[in-house]
DNA sequence: GAATACATGTAAAATGTTACATGATTTT
DNA sequence: AAAATCATGTAACATTTTACATGTATTC
């Protein structure tokens, strides 16, 4: 699946592994994410699968940059895939959770640290959402030839705010049913 | 992770693997879910660094039981891990959030289509959660030595609900939008 | 008569994480 | 002087999924 975010990014414009993960810690991070030895491992299978070709551009002073294109092939196989409906619910994992449903032993105490640790990590990423997830978005969708695209990164980036939003009241539903 | 989903069953009383994903998948596969083959290979695992044991328990007419109780040390490893506090935000990754965000060039009925559908498999996922999910929780806690696990089990059983009207309520917006 | 439940597992492939390695330039 | 950024990757490991294989008993 990493696959289709690699294609989605380079049919926009070609680019290197390095910026790929910049592009998807910046935008994607919300829904969709990757290690760095990730996404160099699947661009070069990418290419193999002739999807992608790249091209070395020397630098001085700075490693040379390994710049990915998105081929004919490749185009197809994105279109194919965005075309086709999503028809299952995305499983979820959630460590906190896994934790919580086994914690009638431990004490009350302990599991209301363990909450308020969660709210506050969730504040701050329902922050980033609201403030610099929405002007990376802004700034893009700027250009002409991206303004489409914004309506969509923005519903990308609503459903993290709301998300994040549903988990800060969830925990303090759950810290005021403990507290009683 | 998936061991101490296995080790926190356990530790409420022995069974076999199978047994296991019966009940993951009444109870936990909310927020943690594996398959039957993962759960075998895991068990065995487990049992070679003897946080469980087994023993076979014959049967006529259908297969034998292997049945896993669980050890001090795994105890022990089990305790250890339910009192660390989860430090980070878990990573989502959601296929439908990631083909809507390069949808631009699809034609908006398409999207439309591909949302409905969403809308309805996160119509029915809700309706489990409130109904079937909260009997099996019910019927587990009216046991006297359960009855301080409930607490638990529903606050992520009520996580699963808050999710599931959140995610219908982002797809009523997001299709709102898209029809202006 | 067909499908589901019971019960076990193996093998291969795909996916993802962690740790390591290099080395100049720029920022703190 | 130390840390972060730019830029590439490899290797080992861990996790997860998919497909295969078996065979009885019970339910529809």
């Amino acid at each position: 699946m990493l696959k289709y975010a690699l294609l989605g990014f380079l049919n926009y414009t070609p680019m290197t592994g390095y910026d790929l993960k910049q592009f998807m810690d910046a935008s994607t991070s919300n829904f969709w994410h990757a290690k760095q030895s990730q996404i160099y491992a699947t661009l070069k299978k990418l290419e193999q699968d002739e999807l992608v070709r790249s091209h070395v551009e020397p630098q001085e002073g700075r490693p040379d940059r390994r710049v990915y294109q998105i081929t004919e092939k490749g185009r197809e196989d994105l279109q194919d895939w965005l075309s086709q409906p999503v028809m299952d619910v995305e499983p979820r994992k959630e460590k906190l959770l896994l934790k919580l449903f086994f914690s009638a032993d431990q004490s009350v105490e302990k599991i209301l640290t363990q909450l308020r640790i969660q709210r506050s990590l969730h504040e701050e990423t329902l922050e980033r959402y609201q403030n610099q997830t929405k002007e990376v978005i802004a700034q893009f969708s700027a250009s002409e030839d991206m303004a489409e695209h914004g309506r969509y990164w923005e519903a990308t980036r609503r459903f993290g705010e709301l998300y994040e939003e549903m988990y800060i009241r969830w925990v303090d539903e759950t810290i005021e049913k403990l507290e009683e």
